[in-house]
RNA sequence: GUGAGCGUAGUUCAAUCGGUUAGAGCACUGGACUGUGGCUCCAGAAGUUGGGGGUUCGAGUCCCCUCGCUCACCCCA
């Protein structure tokens, strides 16, 4: 065992399993493509600052989960724990309020949070993110789900559960927040101790509880539904048409919440019964008084993040393809000492003309080089011995077929070129 | 932060009640086959049994501490 290692929480992903997030990576850039989403690359720390004041001094993320430390320069800064507000202070930043609205960006990156690791959960862990900036139109919502849908159809997953709900605004939330105050006042024996002091910090976080005590009496909850004020009614009530319209199934649930005052409106969260006890795989929502928060002016926003660690658990569990694994078109073997120069010669032509090719390094003998060119599963080997060399010729294998034919260097690569695409 | 389970070769795992030199598969290197791969067979290399302390004639095995991993709580992607 080394004794250096990485530390708790993060890891490599090794060429075994690079492959299949560059496949995750390119699937999401298409969709984003079709949907009409724009790439951003965002830093990867800010201000701690934009985090206490974008996701809420009151979260379990900023209060206990954050890498923050103090630069050279004393500034308190923070590896982001979540895109969305960088994503925020970029937009107001470089005042994309000025471009017709919305503005759709998204990115693709690490996020980090101090928390202990287990399934599914990492110090470290990869999201791509979504968000749609400048307008209030539920139609916006609906696309935002669907886009994140479509992104998961592409991919091959399948059983998958979107659980939707709002979660109002600071208009009719005060008032469902009172109700349900009262609701558990009259039932606090039956509430677990955290739940307790739930009750007056913030009554709705009651309602996500997993204790079993807790969850029975939230059975008999008043539901928020029936507290939304005319404008978030209407919002949802259109968000639900919108996704009956392209037909993506949902569930409704009003235990999801959102804690924060920011938060408004849809909220929504795609789950997989695949993942053990971290079972979400996106989680996205409406964040209308975000901008302002962070000292902004007004600018309704909705987007959502997945997790990209996640997504790979589930699709290695439910067998999903990944497309090709990456292989290469010819591999070149050197059947002596003297004929290596001309198969790395010979290689790096081929390299150089489009074809993925690779030799051995190791002096090892042709025997050993073939079983190379096996499992790397390259198409062709390209062999060089004396003859070869007098005569100017290689020798290319077809390692399906064991079918062997000398030809003359010059035409090496037309020879083992992959099906030319048409446009090259 | 809390709880539980687990740490043996690069990796996946063995090792009887505490008993001699800690073994095997895969992977790696070489050979059988010196100009032809996948299969087979043979051989080689590979270990401070996570670390430290204790009990014992004797510890991979039992006890304590510590570190790490895993899962769960919590929270979320």
């Amino acid at each position: 065992m080394a004794d250096i290692s990485a530390p708790k929480g993060v890891r490599d992903i090794l060429p075994d399993e690079s492959w299949k997030w560059a496949y995750i990576f390119r699937v999401v850039q298409e969709t984003a493509l079709n949907f009409g989403y724009s790439e951003v690359h965002l830093p990867l720390f800010e201000h701690t600052e934009l985090f206490a004041r974008g996701i809420g001094d009151a979260t379990d993320v900023v209060e206990k989960e954050m890498y923050t430390f103090l630069d050279k320069g004393d500034r308190s800064i923070t590896l982001r724990p979540e895109a969305t507000a960088s994503m925020v202070r970029s937009y107001l930043e470089h005042g994309m309020g000025t471009l017709p609205q919305p503005v759709k960006l998204w990115c693709a990156g690490p996020m980090f949070r101090y928390e202990r690791p287990q399934k599914g959960r990492y110090r470290q862990f990869w999201q791509v993110d979504f968000e749609s900036l400048g307008s209030a139109n539920p139609l916006v919502d609906v696309e935002i789900i669907a886009l994140s849908v479509e992104i998961f159809r592409r991919l091959g997953l399948h059983q998958l559960e979107v659980v939707l709900n709002s979660v109002g605004c600071p208009v009719c939330r005060p008032g469902y927040r009172e109700r349900l105050h009262r609701f558990f006042e009259s039932r606090l024996d039956d509430l677990c101790d955290t739940c307790k002091g739930r009750l007056d910090r913030n009554p709705l976080r009651i309602l996500d509880c997993k204790r079993e005590g807790c969850k029975a009496v939230t059975e008999g909850a008043p539901a928020i539904y029936e507290c939304l004020c005319d404008d978030c009614r209407d919002h949802f009530d259109a968000v639900k048409k919108g996704l009956h319209r392209l037909a993506i199934p949902y569930r409704l649930d009003n235990r999801l919440v959102r804690g924060l005052d920011y938060y408004t409106k849809t909220a929504y969260e795609v789950l997989s019964g695949s993942l053990g006890a971290q079972n979400a795989v996106c989680g996205g929502g409406r964040y209308d008084n975000l901008a302002e928060a962070i000292g902004g002016p007004h600018v309704p926003g909705v987007g959502f993040a997945a997790g990209v660690d996640r997504i790979l658990m589930v699709m290695e569990q439910e067998g999903c393809s990944f497309g090709a694994e990456p292989s290469l078109d010819a591999y070149g073997v050197a059947l002596d000492a003297g004929s290596r120069e001309s198969v790395s010669d010979l290689v790096d032509h081929l390299r150089r003309n489009g074809v993925a090719a690779d030799m051995d390094y190791g002096n090892r003998s042709m025997k050993t080089q073939l079983k190379a060119a096996s499992q790397r599963r390259a198409r062709y080997a390209c062999i060089i011995g004396e003859g070869e060399r007098q005569k100017g010729t290689v020798s290319v294998k077809d390692l399906a077929t064991g079918e062997q034919r000398e030809i003359l260097s010059e035409d090496v690569v037309a020879a083992v070129r992959p099906r030319p695409s048409g446009d090259e």
